[in-house]
DNA sequence: TAGGCCATCTGGTCCT
DNA sequence: AGGACCAGATGGCCTA
């Protein structure tokens, strides 16, 4: 049904996308409407005629073409645009399937500049922690050397014990106070939920981590996400709106050029 | 009803 | 030249 048939992409955005064309739903009722009247023009583009040449093989330049050849191609363009921002919105909803909040019928969506920042934060958080883990696990084996001197008598103690009574860096604690569990229990989010919010709840603007640079985008934060609230049993302000400690503190300073 | 969010259209620019 | 990408405009839907 989508004129998308005829398009080819010489660069595509999300090439590991499978966009299913076929559905309708794409258009509004007034496009539908306008898609309608011209669904022949458009047929015939999508077997092969171009739109830009004429019955004779010659090609015609933009200012050439009838008004019937430009509505055509605009619908063409149109299409593809469509196309795009569908393919774009998919991968949306892939990022938002891996964000620790709560998944649901009954849940809101998040909106899209909410996962953008929930993800930005989320990725800052993991790697905090991971550097945190790394320091730790170094601290175990640097200093284990000593200790098992000092314990040859229990060899068996296994050097990862240790960590696990180790407390874990704020950022992981909130995190893990959000899902409500472990962090082992993070590769399993979408499973997760009813220690997350109630329905309508997704994640707060102090989860989003609106961390100054990112306020600087925004025009109200707060009121941006106004109508969210702060999980249960996160601190509010939780850890997460606290500026990230030195060791990712130079990915605040990554931007997100081109 | 105002504001937020979204989908779509559209024209311009950049890239292949 | 054609297509991808981008940003502005517009209108619809939903919620407080």
């Amino acid at each position: 049904m989508d004129s998308d048939a005829g398009s080819t992409c010489s660069r595509s955005s999300s090439p590991d996308l499978v966009v299913d064309d076929s559905a309708g739903s794409f258009f509004s009722n007034k496009m539908f409407q306008a898609y309608c009247q011209k669904n022949r023009a458009d047929s015939e583009a999508s077997q092969g005629r171009t739109e830009c040449s004429s019955g004779d093989g010659k090609t015609k330049t933009r200012s050439e073409l009838t008004k019937e050849e430009m509505q055509d191609l605009r619908l063409k363009v149109n299409s593809r645009e469509r196309k795009r921002m569908h393919d774009l919105n998919q991968a949306m909803d892939g990022l938002r399937e891996v964000m620790p909040y709560a998944h649901g019928p009954s849940v809101r969506k998040l909106s899209k500049i909410s996962t953008l920042l929930l993800a930005r934060n989320y990725i800052l958080m993991l790697s905090s922690s991971l550097e945190e883990m790394k320091k730790l696990v170094g601290d175990v084996y640097g200093g284990n050397a000593a200790v098992q001197s000092r314990t040859s008598a229990h060899p068996t103690i296994t050097p990862a014990a240790p960590t696990a009574h180790l407390p874990l860096h704020p950022l992981s604690q909130s995190l893990h106070s959000l899902v409500g569990s472990t962090p082992s229990t993070l590769q399993h989010h979408s499973s997760l939920p009813s220690s997350a919010p109630g329905p309508h709840s997704p994640p707060s603007t102090s989860f989003l981590g609106f961390h100054a640079p990112v306020q600087g985008l925004l025009k109200d934060p707060l009121h941006l996400t106004s109508s969210y609230r702060h999980f249960p049993g996160m601190p509010c302000p939780c850890s997460l709106c606290q500026p990230l400690p030195t060791t990712t503190s130079k990915l605040h300073s990554l931007s997100m050029n081109r």
